[in-house]
DNA sequence: CGATCTTACGGGATTCGTAAACATA
DNA sequence: TATGTTTACGAATCCCGTAAGATCG
C-alpha cells in the first residue's frame, strides 16, 4: 500500500475535465500512462473510483465520497510545502535575537536596516538586555543567537568574533584632562570615576586587568547601564572608560574620548550561538550580513 | 517539485527514533537509501530539515516548524485511505434503497437480515413507499436502487427481474366462495370487490388485462395500500385479487387465497437502477444477496 | 465507424542495496 | 578509534511513451 500525491493529482485532474484524454494533456502525460496510474490507485484503495466506458465517464459512489477528501488532502499538502519552501527562501518567517545594550543601541539598527531591505517579509524580535541575559537567552533557546562580548569558553555555547572593541577614556570637553595630550591611566585615577556595578562583565574585566598592573581607580559612582555612565560623564560628575562602541553617542553628547594604552582594555564583540543546535536559514542570513560588514 | 508520502514517512521515522540507522531498520530500508531519500526531500523543499553529523542528529528550526505539519499531513492521509479502503471492503458505509410496500413488508426483512449478518457495520435506509415513488427515488438519485414491479422500459432506468408474482383471489374463510372448488373471474365479479385506487400501477395493469377480456369487476371499495385491502378482505367487506407476495400475511389473517387463470395476472418484481450510474460496492453486495436468493 | 479507454512492451528514470569513503566525538 | 552518515555504483523496480487492441455509442 503506497499511494502517491501524484496519483491524487491525477484522479482530481480526470474528475475536473471528465476525460482521460484531456486530463492526460493537462498533466503532460500520455493517456495510457494516466490510465495505468488511475488503475494502480484503484488497486491500492481496493475498488473503482471512476466508472468508465469508451463514451462515458462518471465517479462511482465511492469516488464521489473520496473526491472532497482528495481535494482537501492535496490542498493541505501543497500549502504545507509552499509554506516550507517560502520559509527556506526567506519569504516569510520570524527571527529572535538578543543583543547587549551597547550593541543594540549603536551598531544594530543599521544592520537591521540592511536585513529588512533584503528580506522585508521577515519579522524580527530584538531582545536588548544586559550581556549576561543576552547569553542566557541563547542557552535557554529563547533566541537563536546573541550579539555580545565573548562569554569565554562555554561548553554549550560557541562564539564568533565580529570585531574587537577597545575601551577609551571619556570625559567632558570642560574637563582639566583636555589639556593633557596623551591621557593614561595615571591621569584617570586622580579623578572621580564612574563605572558599572558588579557583577557586570565589563567591570570585572577592567578590575582584573588593572589589579594586575596595580592600578586602583577612584570609583565614585556605580550604575547598571553604560548609557547612564555616558550621561553622567557628560554631566561632569567624573571620568570613565567606555567601549568605543559608544563613540557616536559620545560625540553627540559633546564628550571627549581618548585611546588608552598600557594596559589596553579591549573585548571581542561577536555572535554567540548554541552548540549542536543548527541555525535557521533566517538567522544565517542575518549573521552573513554581520560578517560581511565586519569582514 | 514532487514530494511523496514516503518521504514524509521517512522524515517522521528519523525524527521519531533520532537516528538514520534505526529509522532505516524501522522502514525496512537500507541506511544509505534512507539518507538519499532525506536528501532528496530537503532538495525539493529548499533547505535542510535535519542537522546531522556522525554523532549528533537534530532538527533544524525549519524542521521543527515542519514536524507537526508533517505529522498532521500523514495522519490525514492515512486516515483518508483507511476509510476509503474500509468503504470498499464494506467495513462501513451507508446504503439507501427504496422498495414498494408489498415487497418491503413481506420479503425484504429476511434479506436485510442476511445482509446485516454478512455486513454488520453498514447502515441501511429503507424507503418503503408506493411503487411509483420508489422508482422516482432511483431516477432522482435519492436511492441507489429500488425493488418494485417492472416500471416498463425507461430511457434512464434499467430493470433486472428477480421473480414473477402471480395475483391470487382472496376472500374470507367464511365466504360463500369457499364452497367453489376452482375460483375464477366469473365468480369474483359477483361479489363486492376491494382494490387499489387509480393511478396505482397494479390497478392499471388489472383493469387493462380484464378490459381486454370484457371482465368488469364490481369495485365497491378503493384504497391506497394493499395492506389495507388485505385487512378489508379479512373484515369480510368483499373479495379481492392480491399479489401472492402477501401470502404469508393472508395466512396470518386466516384468509383464503386461490390461483386464478384466464387471464393470469402477474407482474415481474425486480431491481431498478439508474442507467449510466455505477452502483456502490455496498449496493452490489445487497443485490447479490437478492440474486442468489431468487436465482 | 469513430472516439476513448485498456493492454502490451520496450526504454528510461528513479530508487534500492552493497561496499567504500568520510566525518566527528 | 568507533560509530554513524555520505558517496559511488551496479541492479532491480517503477513509470512513462508508443503501438496495437478492445469496446461502446
Amino acid at each position: 500500500m503506497n499511494i502517491t500525491i501524484k496519483q491524487i493529482r491525477t484522479f482530481l485532474a480526470v474528475v475536473k475535465v471528465n476525460s482521460f484524454v484531456e486530463a492526460s494533456e493537462l498533466l503532460h502525460l500520455s493517456q495510457p500512462a494516466l490510465s495505468t496510474a488511475i488503475k494502480k490507485l484503484e488497486e491500492t484503495v481496493g475498488g473503482k473510483l471512476l466508472a468508465r466506458s469508451t463514451r462515458t465517464l462518471a465517479l462511482t459512489p465511492e469516488g464521489e465520497i473520496f473526491l472532497p477528501v482528495a481535494r482537501r488532502l492535496l490542498a493541505d499538502f501543497d500549502n504545507a510545502f509552499i509554506e516550507l519552501h517560502d520559509l527556506f527562501s526567506l519569504q516569510h518567517g520570524n527571527l529572535s535575537l538578543s543583543a547587549m545594550p551597547s550593541f543594540a543601541s549603536t551598531h544594530l539598527p543599521q544592520h537591521l536596516l540592511s536585513f529588512n531591505k533584503e528580506y522585508p517579509a521577515i519579522k524580527v524580535k530584538i531582545h536588548d538586555v544586559i550581556a549576561e541575559d543576552a547569553v542566557k537567552m541563547v542557552q535557554t533557546g529563547k533566541v537563536e543567537f546573541a550579539i555580545s562580548f565573548d562569554p569565554d569558553t562555554s561548553d554549550d555555547l560557541s562564539f564568533e568574533t565580529l570585531f574587537s572593541d577597545k575601551f577609551v577614556a571619556a570625559f567632558s570637553k570642560n574637563h582639566k584632562l583636555m589639556k593633557v595630550k596623551k591621557v593614561g591611566w595615571q591621569h584617570l585615577i586622580k579623578h572621580p570615576f564612574i563605572t558599572l556595578k558588579h557583577p557586570s562583565s565589563i567591570r570585572l574585566l577592567m578590575d582584573n586587568i588593572l589589579a594586575e598592573q596595580n592600578i586602583f581607580l577612584n570609583v565614585t559612582f556605580e550604575t547598571n547601564q553604560l548609557a547612564t555612565v555616558v550621561q553622567m560623564v557628560a554631566t561632569e560628575l567624573g571620568v570613565s572608560v567606555i567601549p568605543s562602541l559608544y563613540k557616536q553617542q559620545m560625540q553627540a553628547l559633546n564628550l571627549e574620548f581618548r585611546e588608552l594604552s598600557s594596559p589596553v582594555i579591549s573585548r571581542r564583540v561577536g555572535i554567540i550561538t548554541r552548540r549542536r543546535y543548527p541555525l535557521s536559514q533566517t538567522a544565517q542570513a542575518f549573521i552573513e550580513i554581520l560578517r560581511s560588514y565586519y569582514q
